[in-house]
DNA sequence: GTCTATATTCGGATAGAC
DNA sequence: GTCTATCCGAATATAGAC
């Protein structure tokens, strides 16, 4: 009989560690033997839970946006108003900076690499999967998904911006002002497109 | 005497084709072979004019950003007031949309790879030249660079998100917003740490 | 370990200014 | 005709996928 094991969970467990691994050096530069080494098995097994260093790769985005998302949720549900839902929102954001914002370079980085339909499409779904998860936060019921979007931009932005120049204003105060933005809106701006 | 060429010229018109290049393909896609026969030149010319490989990219990068800003502020110089200013900014936002995102792309995307210390100033002083730029445009007069990074937060977020998610409200709805948000707030909000 | 592909080098060829 | 910046592309050394 053959050795047993979780195949799902293991499958999971060594995605967690590809995403250190990917975050620390981005996705051309992890070789399969360095990946196969870091997560303590061989090429070959690397080869048979993933058909492909793309396929761990989707395979790494999608298991991450659900852990961040879920997070997220989580973090936020147990908040009164909208308003105090934004701040926790806002403070996740803050805490989890330095990982979203190596998942958000890992993301761009590979898209910018492949043109394989299936990885953006999944990329893409990836992206709405946060707006969505924000929008929800924001509105509650109202259909506002631009402003959704616009929050993930403000985030996005602050993010990429504070990798690329170390002296930019810091993330922190750079998100009070989108929270002051957002807070000081609230109810003043009508539905996106009315 | 030698042959002469105009080489400070010679060599912004390799740079501004090599951008082409770079933005089709990403910075590790595109090798110098395949370089040297687009620009229409052998290795040993690109050699001649640059260093090296990551020479010619951040030759690239100081290029385009003093190139976009100029065509920018001219672009917003004519206005009157503090509002128009930020209508035609946008504007050139919205024509250059393209060309900007594949320039932090491609900006992003070495910024990954390399831990050069040198490029990564090159990068962080051009990051904040544009920061600069729209703080000018922004506050005349008032310090307030963290709004000015807000801006170009949501900015380079909006080109990002687009990118990534097709399916993300369009580019111009996300701008109006920011738009109307820093419209509305003109004056209501005071100096960023008072 | 193998095999492919890449950045970079180098010795020589060229072309125009004087 | 001479001189040298300019240009060339085969050769080299190295690295990564599998």
């Amino acid at each position: 009989m053959p050795k047993i094991v979780d195949h799902e969970a293991y499958r999971k467990e060594l995605l967690g560690k590809a995403f250190t691994l990917f975050a620390a050096q981005g996705y051309a530069r992890v070789t399969m033997r360095a990946m196969a080494r870091a997560l303590g098995v061989s090429t070959g097994t690397l080869y048979h839970y993933f058909d492909t260093k793309e396929a761990i790769f989707l395979g790494v985005v999608r298991h991450v946006a659900d852990r961040d998302v879920a997070l997220a949720i989580e973090q936020v549900q147990g908040a009164s108003g909208h308003t105090e839902q934004f701040r926790r929102l806002l403070a996740f954001v803050r805490e989890h900076a330095a990982n979203l914002r190596n998942f958000l370079y890992l993301v761009i980085d590979f898209h910018r690499q492949s043109e394989d339909p299936s990885g953006r499409d999944i990329i893409a779904r990836t992206v709405a999967f946060y707006r969505e998860a924000i929008r929800q936060q924001l509105g509650g019921d109202t259909h506002d998904e631009a402003r959704a979007a616009l929050l993930l931009n403000a985030l996005i932005g602050a993010l990429v911006q504070e990798a690329l120049d170390p002296e930019a204003p810091p993330l922190e105060t750079q998100l009070t002002l989108v929270e002051r933005l957002f807070v000081d809106l609230e109810g003043s701006l009508p539905a996106t497109g009315t």
